[in-house]
DNA sequence: AACCTTCCCAACCGCCGTCAT
DNA sequence: TATGACGGCGGTTGGGAAGGT
């Protein structure tokens, strides 16, 4: 009863169907009986491009997104579990630096690893990694009232991967505070091309580069600049970000769009609320966030 | 040994974009 | 152009495992 009226509920409130019968399908962890069931159909057959029809058609009671779940996070073939490696954790947090979450995206840059995967190494591992490089909230200042040098713990110093992390997170830190010279956080294609070693996909210069730069600004930040900005001089900080992938890559493609975000006199509305967004998306500034929020601080 | 807490990750939920009709 | 179906995604949660007291 509780199901059928969240399904009422669901059909009055977004005005669509829930995507299986909820009361008929099986839920919770996969049995080793059906995980073959569902790679035996998909390796016959495929997925047929319909999910919701495959379980059916494949003998499962379960949820067409459940399968889709199933097959892309675990019997996919390639994919790749267990640790992850220092490379990895860097390209995780520049990415992450850069974009956010946008699992999916960071996930192409890292073969074999799902969105999820990342996801989950993020918010369960990586990040508490990285909370040491903020150990009081006094030590994440405006740019004008401090120095990035300043806000470095010397923790960061002696640990070549955490420091290399924070060169890569602390200018979306430092981008918070300063609210300035930021754009946009949407994406469209440029032709230069910034590569990681070792994946096959390429970062093309980043707009966020200007997160980068413009962190490094007034306060010997260029230290701060990672790998990943290598390459990419003060010029391009203005340009944008994109990532291809063999393929067209969707976000690759967004434009500006109507909301006024590329407006001049928008840029630095625009760019607050980005920036909170960003921040408070991000748990490991979330102690941090009712001063970065003091919007009259960023001023 | 028993209990409690924390960690971890697979799975679910719901929103949004795309595409076919 | 409007609408519905579906796929894709990111956020969240449930529960087992591991660790601590």
């Amino acid at each position: 009863t509780i199901l059928k009226n969240k399904q009422k509920v669901e059909i009055i409130k977004t005005g669509r169907a829930p995507c299986c019968d909820k009361e008929n399908v099986k839920r919770g962890p996969w049995s080793p009986e059906e995980d073959a069931k569902l790679k035996e159909y998909i390796d016959k057959y495929g997925t047929g491009g319909n999910w919701i029809a495959l379980p059916q058609k494949a003998g499962l009671r379960r949820c067409g997104k459940s399968c889709r779940l199933r097959w892309l996070n675990y019997l996919r073939p390639n994919i790749k579990h267990g640790e992850f490696s220092d490379e990895d954790d860097k390209v995780i947090c520049s990415l992450y630096a850069k974009i956010g979450s946008r699992w999916s995206i960071i996930a192409a840059q890292l073969p074999g690893r799902t969105g999820n995967d990342i996801k989950n190494y993020w918010n369960t591992k990586l990040k508490k990694k990285l909370m040491p490089l903020v150990s009081s909230p006094q030590q994440i200042r405006p740019i004008h009232q401090t120095t990035c040098h300043s806000s470095i713990s010397p923790l960061q110093a002696n640990s070549s991967l955490v420091s290399s992390l924070y060169s890569s997170i602390s200018p979306a830190l430092s981008l918070a505070t300063t609210a300035h010279k930021y754009t946009s956080s949407h994406f469209y294609p440029t032709s230069t091309a910034t590569n990681f070693p070792g994946y096959e996909t390429n970062i093309i210069s980043t707009q966020s580069s200007s997160f980068l730069s413009t962190c490094s600004c007034s306060s010997g930040g260029e230290k701060l600049v990672s790998y990943l900005n290598d390459g990419v001089d003060e010029k391009q900080n203005s340009s944008k970000f994109s990532i291809t992938n063999g393929s067209t890559n969707k976000y690759a493609e967004e434009k500006p769009s109507g909301k006024g975000c590329y407006e001049e006199e928008n840029q630095l509305e625009c760019s607050l609320e980005e920036i909170k967004q960003l921040i408070s998306t991000t748990s490991i500034y979330n102690n941090y966030t009712n001063f970065f929020l003091d919007e009259n601080r960023t001023e």
